[in-house]
DNA sequence: ATTACCATCCCTGAAAACAGGGTTTAATGG
DNA sequence: CCATTAAACCCTGTTTTCAGGGATGGTAAT
């Protein structure tokens, strides 16, 4: 039983490189190839005698992009698979995908074998993720963890953004019109809560944060 | 006149995507395609028949990587130009490929037309860097300028570390057996050299430099 | 309505940072 | 070899940071 695929991507090599894979394998027929997500919205839509069974797409597009596309697909065609497949992996894209109950993640370096594996996987209705999609989501997940408990008010991201730049407490006060006294108090609640010794704790935490450059 | 190249990528995805976009331009015959640089330099030693006028590789590949291969081909094989595709394009794998005399660099997710662009640039006898890549080798060279000349001495190295891991000035001194006085002078010194303000300026800089995570 | 949190402000005393000097020793370049 | 420069070291006095309190009004959630 043949299954019926579709592409996004506005790479026309990329687009080339997966067709050449998947043409090798006979079970599969594309059915659709798109430079974009909105190309795909508007196949969907107007398809009718078709069973569409996975949409292979990457993330950065023009007009839709992959994001969006997945969106739109898991909340008007639950039964339409997806798979992204990106250059760029951040720990926000991959999260909002997993949110939006996308079906794989594939790094767009990702070899041969690993592209029909990961898509025999989801056609089965299993979920794939290669290792190091897993890894990242997984990094950054336990990093979160590490500091969830410390948030910091506005105001303290303020005064620490300012720190980290190189003001002085003064300099602050005055650039806030708030006392001195009242920036002290904010460095020293800042020590404390993100556990830091002195300013150098508090500039480092600043940059991991990209408070500062 | 038909030119002659060959592709080295242990991608099969990718490497079909190439060889889908030269295959629509018939001025151009694959002559092999490789998945290692290894298997490049084996070709170029047999192949005594055919001119070879172009080596397409990958930075990143088993046993022999593209940065390797292009020096030995530029090293024995001057008239052979080489175009190096690569996804991770750290300024100094660009650097070492610019000086072992590359004639052109393209990130992979670079459409197909800038591909064909940059192949015949190339065999132009140009070399076809693209702007991405020209922002990345620009920006790289102009920060190592504005502090080219300033030189930390091994014992300043010591104390910024130090420094920037949160240790106070007395710790500091205990650890290395000075009076607190001496690391009081560093840092002195340092924020002078540096042209920063303060604690904050200093462990940036540390950061930057990699002294400390 | 009460709890909880946020933003603001203030004080004191000790510790650290900073500014502006200094000396001695080692290295480097005419 | 001598002059110059840079590194490594130390001191004094002033300013700023830091730890430790405490206080007030506002707002958001329960």
């Amino acid at each position: 039983m043949k299954h019926n695929l579709i592409i996004a991507d506005d790479h026309k090599m990329f687009l080339d490189g997966l067709l050449s894979i998947l043409n090798t394998e006979s079970n599969y027929s594309i059915l659709y190839t798109a430079k974009h997500g909105g190309e795909v919205k508007k196949y969907i839509n107007i398809n009718t005698e078709e069973k569409i069974d996975l949409v292979i797409t990457d993330v950065t597009m023009p007009e839709v992009d992959g994001i969006t596309l997945n969106k739109w697909i898991k909340s008007t065609n639950k039964n339409i698979k997806t798979l992204v497949v990106s250059m760029h992996n951040t720990p926000e894209i991959i999260d909002d995908l997993i949110d939006s109950d996308v079906d794989g993640y594939l790094q767009k370096n990702a070899k041969k074998e690993e592209f029909l594996k990961a898509i025999e996987t989801i056609l089965s209705g299993e979920k794939y993720f290669s290792k190091a999609i897993k890894d990242i989501y997984l990094q950054s997940k336990f990093e979160k963890n590490k500091d969830k408990d410390i948030k910091l008010t506005k105001r303290e991201v303020e005064v620490i953004s300012l720190i980290a730049e190189e003001f002085t407490t003064q300099e602050i006060a005055d650039k806030l019109f708030l006392s001195k006294h009242t920036i002290e108090s904010y460095r020293k609640n800042l020590i404390t809560k993100l556990n830091v010794r002195n300013l150098a704790g508090l500039t480092k935490y600043a940059i991991k944060k990209g408070y500062v450059s």
